[in-house]
DNA sequence: GTAGAATATGGAACCGGTTCCATTTACTTA
DNA sequence: TAAGTAAATGGAACCGGTTCCATATTCTAC
């Protein structure tokens, strides 16, 4: 049905290639016969197919994202960033949505193809060493967001200092003068942990350790990234003989589950216990809550830009863009009472 | 670089035929010459190039999605949904980001096309009659999520009856007592309004005239859908001589942007003033909202189930299935004080 | 006006699969 | 064993673009 370039090539008296040098803004064709051709494509509403284009450039113009999308309200925002970069763009984005393990073999599996897609974004996601080999021996053009490993010397990322976030919200409690202060954190002995939990656990070690406190292994617990398994655990915190008068957890979403224990155990926030995320989510600011702000969506626009780039000039050295964390101080945090 | 259907051919010794019937699972193809094919297949690593089956096959293997992703938390978790019946399948979920007006009416006419997708979802968007022509005529499969108009009587919907749920949110306030109810919504008066909205209200009027109240035009705001712009409204609702004991707001979100104000304000929810949403949203629950909920992720789930149906049978009827709505009662509304 | 250089153009070949029909091979029956 | 039928196979044509080289056309300089 639709028309093709043979249908616009016949109707303006030329040849395949004049249209697609018009198509393509070649400088080769002279004025009148471009005008001429230019007529026929809109008279007969013609754009060209993009499957066959692909196929014919040997490009994809797909670039896949994969992301735990749901469970970490964080990755929804820096999702937002990345459509905003790519649109406009001549690359179509699709989503590979990772809730399990198994699923995110299958995703990398999938797409480290350079005849499926044409670049790989991959957010907040564990990466093994033998995920490494495998997108090395496809030279997929690759960018991490919120992933940062040594193993990933060599991949290009968008990141934040973890440890130092960490340290920041842990130096934000002994400021106001928490000296008993838990952590709350994804499991981080799996083989491959979620590295931005295990960074923003040493900063929460070596800001204790700074101040002269030794960390305390009964104060450090960890379950899946949920709002519910946040609140199990701090029921099980609370419980303690010597229990925290502060909770660092390690995302918002966990902070949340924080916030909703502590008020079920009818204490108060902060004059009983003081709660502090991570992230800055959207909804934090209507919560009140204490956290350390990562700019999500720039993160999602800066790892598209990355990546452009790279897909550009797949010689250019490995990057590492280091954004900012800052401190947001709300009402979920005061001194112990 | 990668092995071709060629390669796979000459090494096997056998004709591009033969080996596309073996990828294929064609009876037509002896056991013996298959396992020889198959072996050849494992051997070179090869599989087949999804870009030139595409264009073989005359089918481009993507779904669309257009979705106002960001400025709806309810689109996100269909969104949710549409991933979850995605998966395994054999299509691509190429997701466009809608915020604005014209970049919803360029998605529409870049997408409907038959050469770009197969088929699309629109979710929670305005639609024209202009738009309903244009996919018409591209003949592409189409269905809507959350979009409920008179208009698409012929296309494929999943919905609910938000005229129900706007008088069962009212209905409860009602119950309770309340008689002074404000609604606060998007923009009602736009060419294209989100249907949605203007149901919600509908059945907020129907409600109210049922309790034998006339609907006060004061007691009606809208601006933009979003928190901040429902703080605004209700700050203005609170400065009436003759406020509402209670506020129905037409999205969670906006619920969001109430309580903010009201708390602000130094009043009590419930105490003071009521407070219901709508769609129960994840954050919802923490927050304690009174809402009326929908099966948020079951509709993206049906939704592509239903448009993978309408692209295996294109010639099928129209068909409008119509999700619960349910009363969710959480501590945001009470008798007036 | 002629020769040479520059510009414009057409279309065969290619991208990597699928399909359909002519041909070949294998099997069955008399 | 021969004839007929069924199954298997090969490969040309096709999908709809892009590209590159041979050729045609236009322009410039002498």
């Amino acid at each position: 049905m639709p028309a093709t370039i043979r249908d616009v090539a016949k109707k303006a008296g030329v040849g395949l290639g004049t249209v697609s040098r018009v198509l393509n803004q070649s400088p080769q064709v002279s004025d009148r016969t471009r005008q001429r051709v230019q007529d026929v494509i809109d008279e007969l509403d013609y754009s060209p197919n993009p499957i066959a284009r692909r196929l014919s450039l040997g490009k994809t113009h797909t670039i896949a994202v994969i992301i735990p999308f749901f469970t970490r309200p964080a990755a929804v925002e820096r999702l937002r960033g990345i459509t905003y970069s790519i649109s406009g763009t001549e690359y179509d984005l699709i989503v590979a949505n990772i809730e399990t393990p198994e699923r995110r073999i299958a995703a990398f599996r999938e797409l480290a193809r350079r005849e499926r897609v044409d670049g790989v974004l991959i957010i907040s996601l564990p990466f093994s060493e033998k995920d490494a080999e495998l997108f090395i021996k496809s030279g997929i053009p690759l960018v991490f967001i919120d992933v940062n490993d040594p193993l990933l010397h060599d991949f290009n990322r968008i990141v934040v200092d973890d440890i130092e976030g960490g340290r920041k919200a842990v130096q934000h409690l002994l400021d106001l003068g928490h000296t008993n202060i838990g952590y709350i954190s994804d499991v981080l002995e799996d083989p491959f942990p979620f590295s931005a939990s295990r960074a923003r656990f040493n900063g929460y070690r070596q800001a204790l350790e700074a101040a002269g406190i030794s960390p305390c292994p009964e104060l450090h617990r960890h379950g899946e990234h949920s709002r519910s398994d946040a609140k199990i655990i701090t029921a099980e915190m609370l419980r303690m003989p010597d229990r925290p008068t502060a909770i660092f957890a390690a995302s918002d979403t966990q902070a949340i589950g924080v916030l909703e224990t502590v008020r079920e155990a009818g204490l108060r926030i902060p004059e009983d216990l003081s709660v502090i995320g991570y992230d800055d989510v959207e909804i934090a600011d209507h919560l009140g809550l204490t956290t350390v702000r990562q700019l999500l969506v720039e993160s999602g626009e800066k790892g598209v830009r990355l990546l452009l780039e790279v897909m550009q000039d797949p010689l250019r050295e490995a990057e590492c863009e280091t954004l900012p964390t800052e401190l947001i101080i709300r009402n979920t945090t005061a001194p112990p009472g």
